[in-house]
DNA sequence: CATCTTCGCCGTTGC
DNA sequence: GGCGAAGATG
C-alpha cells in the first residue's frame, strides 16, 4: 500500500466505532432512517454497477452522500479509495460537508471528491511527463485558447474574417469531447474548418507542449491516453479507487466516459447517477446516449429509479411534467408528490423587458413583505433565471435603481475581469516560464513602448531559437534585434522576472507578499493608481483582493490552478440577496420562489439552438426549460414581453412556443385583460361574455399553438378594452401588402416592401428597413390612439 | 513606430 | 455595448 502515487494520509483511518458496530451487528445506520424504498435501495447496493434515475428534487444528493457514508461505515473503502465525481466544484465542496454531517464529521474530507477537471489535473501532475509536459503545466482558459488560435491562422494565412478563431476552437473542442486526436480524426471529419482543421488542431497541440500547457478538453484526454498507453499506471488506479460514484451522469461526454469506464473495468462498483431530461450541455459535447445505454455498457447492472418529488408544490410539478412530456426522445419517468397543490404557475406578459424588469423587481419586494396573506420569503430564497447572460442586465439596472441586493452568479467573473487577468498573467510566468501567452499578455501592460513590431521580433526569435518568450526576448535584445529604446525597456522586464523567477524558486518564498511586490516591481499597481478613469480606483482594488486570496493557498501554482478550475470568488456576505443565473448555472439549485423571463420565442427556446441542431436542439432547450421550473419549490413565475431592444435594437417576439405547452389547469394569468401580450392569458382574463371568450369556449384545443398564436395577435396591439379586442382579433386577420403605409409602435410610419408568410420587411422612415411580425404593425390610417 | 481614435461587426449556454 | 482592425496623430 505504499504506492508513491497515493498519500498515506488515511492508512490509520477506521470507520467511527458506533457506525461500524451498527453495521456488524446488522442495525440500519441512522443516516438510513427516512430514505424512501428507493433510495434505500441505491444506499445498500454497493457491489456492481447501478444507475440510479433521479428526476428533479427526488433527492438524489441524498442517496448519493447516504452511499458514500454508507460504503465509509460498513468499512467498505476509505476516504481516500472512493472516486467521486461531481459536476461543479461547488457540489463537491457541499458533498464534502454533507457526508462528514452523515457519519460523524470525523474525516478529514474526501482527496478524490472533484469535477473531473479537477480530478485529472491531479493525476496529470503526477504523470505529466507521459503526456509530454512538465508537471507544472498550466491551463488555458477560452480566452488564452482563441488568442494562441489566431496566431496559428494567422501564421497558415487563412482569413480570420471568413475562418473565425472561435469556429476552430469549437471544432477542436468537438474534436476532444470526443476523445478525439489529431492522429485519428475520422474521415468524416477531414473537411472540418475549410479543410485546414486537422492540420490546425495538430499545430495547436504541438503549440500548447511547447507553452508546457494544456486547456480543459486536454485535462481529460491526455489522461484517457495515459491510462491506454500505460497499462500499469492504470492498473494503479483501478486497484486503488474501489468505488466510483458518478453525479449528473447525463451530462458526460464520450472523453469522460472513457475515463470512468477504464477506470471500472476490473471491479464494476460503479454508480452512475443522472436524468436524462435534466440533459442540457449537449452543444459541450456531453452524450446522453451515455445514460442511456449504461446497461449495456455495464451488463447485470441493477437500474434503480427515483420518482418521488420532495421539492415542488403538486401545481409547480405537474406544469413541468406537461412540459417535459412534448420531448419525444426521452426515458420518461412519472414524478408524483405528496407536497400541496400550493400556488399556480404564474403568468405574465408585458410591453418590454423594461417593464419586465420593474414588475419582476415589484414583485419581488412584495414576496420579500409578505403581501397578498403569503409567508415573508427571503431574497436568499428567490431568484431569477434567464437563458442567455446579456438578459440579466436589465435586471441588474432594475435591482439597483430599487435598492435591491441581488447576486450575479455566473455572470462575467472575477477572474474574468482585465486587471485580474493581468495580475495573473505576471505570476504565471514567475510560477511557469514557459506560459509565452501570459508573457505576451503583459510585456507591453502597462505600456513600456513594446508594440507590434517589437513583439513580433520577440516570438520570431524565440520560435527561430526553440526557446520560450522570456528567453526569445534575452536573445533579441543581445542581438539588437529591436531598436535601443525597446532594448532598454524589455531588458528591464527581462531582468525583473529572472530575478522573481529565482525568488520564487527559494523554499522560503512568501508567495502572497511576493506576488504584491512583483506587481509593484513591474509597475502596474502604479499603472492603475495613475489612470484617472473613474472604474481605476475599483480595478486597483480587484487586483489587491486577487492578492488576498492567495493567502489560501501554498504556493503560486496551487493557486493559479484554482483559478483556472474553479474561476469562482465566492464570499459569504451577511445581506439576504436575489439570486441572478443562467438556466445552466441553476441545475442542483433550488429556491422557494423562481421567476423564469424572458420567454419569447428565438430567445428561449434559443434561435440558434433550434437553427444549428433543429429538433434536438429544441428538446434540450425544452430540458432548459423544464430546468427552469423544477427550480422552486413553492413560487414560479414566466414571463415574456412583446418588444425587446437588442443590439440596441427594438425587436417584436411572439410569446414562447413553450408557454403553449404549459397546462391551464396549473396556471394562473396576470397578464392584464385587453393589456397588449395578453396571449393565453388574453382569454382565461376576459371578461364575460365578451367575444374573446365566445373564441376562447370555440377552440376546445385550447392549449393548441394556434389558438395561443391568435391571441397573441389579438392582444399585441395597445389594446384598452374588450370592445378594442374585438376590433383587433378582426383586424389581425387583415393582411398587408407590398406598398402599404404601416405604423409600429417602436418604430414608427413605414413602408412593407416584402411579405413572407406573417413577417413583413418595413423600410421604416426612422429606424430603417426592419423584419416585423404582421401583427405588430397597423394600417398607418387606423393607429389605435 | 507606438499609441490614440473611430468605425464596423458581432452577439447562448460554461468546466 | 465590446472588440478588433484600420486610419489618424504624435
Amino acid at each position: 500500500m505504499n504506492d508513491p502515487l497515493f498519500d498515506d494520509a488515511f492508512d490509520d483511518w477506521e470507520p467511527p466505532t458506533r457506525l461500524s458496530e451498527l453495521a456488524r451487528a446488522g442495525v440500519p445506520a441512522p443516516y438510513l432512517d427516512g430514505l424512501n424504498p428507493p433510495q434505500r435501495e441505491a444506499v445498500e447496493a454497493l457491489d456492481g454497477p447501478v444507475l440510479m434515475l433521479a428526476g428533479a428534487g427526488t433527492g438524489k444528493t441524498r442517496a448519493l452522500t447516504c452511499r458514500i457514508a454508507h460504503l465509509l461505515s460498513t468499512g467498505r473503502a476509505k476516504p481516500n479509495e472512493i472516486l467521486a465525481v461531481t459536476f461543479t466544484n461547488k457540489a463537491a465542496r457541499e458533498m464534502k460537508v454533507r457526508i462528514g454531517g452523515l457519519i460523524g464529521g470525523a474525516i478529514e474530507g474526501m482527496p478524490w471528491l472533484g469535477t473531473f477537471h479537477s480530478l485529472c489535473v491531479r493525476i496529470l501532475r503526477r504523470h505529466a511527463e507521459l503526456a509530454g509536459l512538465k508537471s507544472n503545466f498550466t491551463i488555458l482558459d477560452t480566452d488564452d485558447q482563441i488568442r494562441l488560435m489566431k496566431q496559428l491562422i494567422r501564421d497558415a494565412n487563412i482569413d480570420e474574417k471568413r475562418w473565425p478563431a472561435r469556429q476552430l476552437a469549437a471544432v477542436i473542442d468537438r474534436w476532444k469531447n470526443r476523445a478525439v486526436t489529431p492522429e485519428r480524426i475520422p474521415a468524416a471529419d477531414a473537411r472540418a474548418y475549410g479543410g485546414e482543421g486537422p492540420a490546425l488542431y495538430a499545430r495547436y497541440q504541438e503549440r500548447l507542449k511547447v507553452l508546457n500547457a494544456c486547456d480543459f478538453g486536454d485535462l481529460l484526454l491526455h489522461v484517457v491516453r495515459i491510462f491506454q498507453e500505460n497499462p500499469d499506471v492504470l492498473e494503479r488506479y483501478q486497484r486503488w479507487f474501489r468505488y466510483i460514484l458518478v453525479d449528473e451522469y447525463q451530462d458526460t461526454n464520450v472523453a469522460q466516459y472513457l475515463w470512468l469506464r477504464l477506470l471500472a473495468k476490473a471491479h464494476q462498483n460503479i454508480c452512475c447517477v443522472g436524468d436524462d431530461d435534466q440533459s442540457i450541455y449537449g452543444w459541450r459535447g456531453a452524450e446522453v446516449g451515455n445514460i442511456l445505454k449504461f446497461e449495456t455498457d455495464f451488463p447485470g447492472a441493477k437500474v434503480i429509479r427515483l420518482e418521488q418529488n420532495y421539492r415542488s408544490t403538486s401545481h409547480i410539478l405537474a406544469a413541468a411534467s406537461a412540459l417535459i412530456a412534448a420531448n419525444e426522445d426521452r426515458l420518461g419517468k412519472t414524478l408524483w408528490t405528496q407536497e400541496n397543490e400550493g400556488e399556480r404557475l404564474r403568468l405574465m406578459g408585458v410591453w418590454d423587458g423594461d417593464e419586465e424588469a420593474r414588475w419582476i423587481g415589484e414583485e419581488i419586494e412584495s414576496f420579500e413583505r409578505g403581501a397578498r396573506g403569503r409567508d415573508p420569503v427571503s431574497p436568499d430564497e428567490m431568484a431569477v433565471l434567464v437563458r442567455a447572460s446579456f438578459q440579466m442586465r436589465a435586471f441588474e439596472d432594475r435591482f439597483l435603481a430599487i435598492g435591491l441586493p441581488y447576486r450575479v452568479i455566473g455572470g462575467p467573473r472575477f477572474y474574468e475581469r482585465m486587471e485580474v487577468r493581468d495580475a495573473m498573467a505576471y505570476l504565471r510566468v514567475v510560477a511557469s516560464p514557459d506560459d509565452g501567452l501570459a508573457f505576451e499578455r503583459i510585456v507591453n501592460t502597462p505600456k513600456r513602448g513594446l508594440g507590434d513590431k517589437a513583439q513580433q521580433e520577440i516570438n520570431r526569435t524565440a520560435r527561430e531559437n526553440g526557446v520560450n518568450l522570456l528567453e526569445g526576448a534575452r536573445i533579441a535584445i543581445a542581438e539588437k534585434r529591436v531598436s535601443a529604446a525597446a532594448r532598454n525597456s524589455l531588458d528591464k522586464v527581462v531582468t525583473l522576472f529572472d530575478t522573481w523567477i529565482e525568488r520564487a524558486g527559494a523554499t522560503d518564498f512568501d508567495h502572497v507578499e511576493g506576488a504584491m511586490q512583483i506587481l509593484e516591481d513591474f509597475g502596474y499597481l502604479d499603472h492603475w493608481r495613475k489612470e484617472k478613469t473613474p472604474d481605476a480606483p475599483g480595478r486597483l482594488e480587484n487586483v489587491k483582493e486577487l492578492v488576498k486570496a492567495l493567502e489560501e493557498f501554498e504556493n503560486l501554482q496551487g493557486f493559479l490552478e484554482h483559478v483556472s478550475l474553479v474561476m469562482e470568488n465566492e464570499q459569504e456576505d451577511s445581506v439576504p440577496k436575489v439570486s441572478i443565473m443562467t438556466y445552466h448555472a441553476a441545475k442542483g439549485l433550488e429556491f422557494d420562489c423562481v421567476f423564469l423571463p424572458g420567454w419569447e420565442d428565438g430567445l428561449f427556446p434559443s434561435q440558434r439552438s433550434m437553427d444549428e441542431s433543429g429538433k434536438r436542439g429544441l428538446e434540450e432547450e425544452r430540458r432548459l426549460a423544464y430546468v427552469g421550473l423544477t427550480r422552486a419549490r413553492k413560487h414560479l413565475t414566466v414571463s415574456f414581453a412583446a418588444n425587446r431592444r437588442m443590439y440596441n435594437q427594438w425587436q417584436s417576439a411572439l410569446p414562447s412556443r413553450f408557454i403553449d405547452e404549459l397546462p391551464r389547469d396549473h396556471v394562473e394569468v396576470l397578464t392584464a385583460p385587453g393589456l397588449y401580450g395578453g396571449v393565453y392569458g388574453a382569454a382565461a382574463s376576459v371578461p364575460q361574455g365578451s367575444v374573446l371568450e365566445a373564441r376562447a369556449a370555440e377552440a376546445s384545443a385550447y392549449n393548441s399553438p394556434g389558438w395561443a398564436r391568435m391571441q397573441a395577435r389579438a392582444g399585441r396591439r395597445s389594446l384598452r378594452s374588450p370592445t378594442e379586442a374585438r376590433t383587433a382579433v378582426v383586424d389581425a386577420e387583415v393582411a398587408h401588402g407590398p406598398g402599404d403605409r404601416v405604423f409600429h409602435q417602436k418604430f414608427g410610419y413605414g413602408a412593407v416592401t416584402e411579405v413572407e408568410g406573417d413577417k413583413l420587411t418595413v423600410a421604416f422612415e426612422k429606424a430603417g428597413e426592419k423584419r416585423v411580425v404582421a401583427s405588430f404593425v397597423t394600417a398607418a390610417d387606423e393607429i389605435p390612439f
